[in-house]
DNA sequence: CTTACTGCCGTACTAAAGTACGGAGTCAAT
DNA sequence: ATTGACTCCGTACTTTAGTACGGCAGTAAG
């Protein structure tokens, strides 16, 4: 498979898998992908492996997994638990959830205080920024990390 | 206003309102706050105003605003008008709402993916990994800015 | 042979919202 | 008057997930 012809340069991978080329050299960096062997001074040969993982590694961001997080479900794909896998997938469940009722809540304010809004009528004091003033929910709901 | 007994410096400003000093004087320099006046060579003199301004700040993170959005609202505050105030708060609710929309359907996969994981019994290919490799769902959907 | 493309490499920069630090200067109290 | 706590200031560092840049090499076409 050392035939120039139709290689899988870093190009072509990244092109075919959606991003930026600098994004591979940044995966690489980070050891998302091992560096592939190549004829030495030569180009990097990558395989539909890489493409795969570099697949992956998107389809978890997509689920709101932080690269960091993706490490470890990468790390379980080599050394196969499923248990382990399960485990991380519910505890990122769990985050999901936190942060929509976060959300819920901010939307439910932020409607409110529109509705208020309208009262106003163009007046001096917008009960909007007025509910900010006076800032009820001073706990640090919102703001997952 | 000078004496220096019970002024309210900066240290204790941050710490009424619940934030680091550095806050502030980031706050300051990023122009959400006025420089106070003080004494030449002296200390700064914050007065409660410049506390309710940052309480302000800090409410309306909670609710989600960016700090580049509450520059805005600010600045309206100091204009006022209410029409403005509110198509803010609209098109915010609406960045609120589409996230919304993503944590939502990335709660559906989630818990589905672990759903069929349990299947797995603790074999050797997880049906959560195997789900991320496959990766349906190609579109960039989760990803609010 | 020159031009154009890639690829390779290290380095620097980006956004957002702060946090940390080191060296002075100031203040209030012991 | 000296301590210890604050304050001031500029600068640098943090995190996350990349992007961008500039130089250099190898290959292909014209
Ligand atoms: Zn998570
Ligand atoms: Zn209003
Ligand atoms: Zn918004
Ligand atoms: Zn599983």
């Amino acid at each position: 498979m050392d035939h120039r012809e139709n290689a899988l340069t870093i190009g072509r991978l990244a092109a075919m898998v959606g991003v930026n080329v600098e994004t591979i050299r940044f995966y690489q960096r980070k050891g998302f992908l091992r560096e592939p062997l190549r004829p030495p001074g030569g180009v990097r040969h990558y395989t539909p492996a890489d493409a795969a993982r570099v697949k992956f590694i998107k389809s978890a961001q997509r689920l709101g997994f932080s690269l960091d997080e993706i490490r470890h479900l990468l790390r379980l794909d080599e050394g196969m638990q499923c248990d382990a896998a399960a485990q991380l997938a519910a505890q990122h469940l769990g985050d999901v959830r936190r942060r929509l009722q976060d959300l819920r809540r901010i939307e439910a304010t932020l409607a409110n205080l529109l509705e208020q809004c309208g009262q106003g009528g163009g007046k001096v004091t917008c009960p909007l920024i007025v509910a900010l003033y006076a800032d009820e929910m001073k706990k640090d709901y919102g703001s997952g990390p």
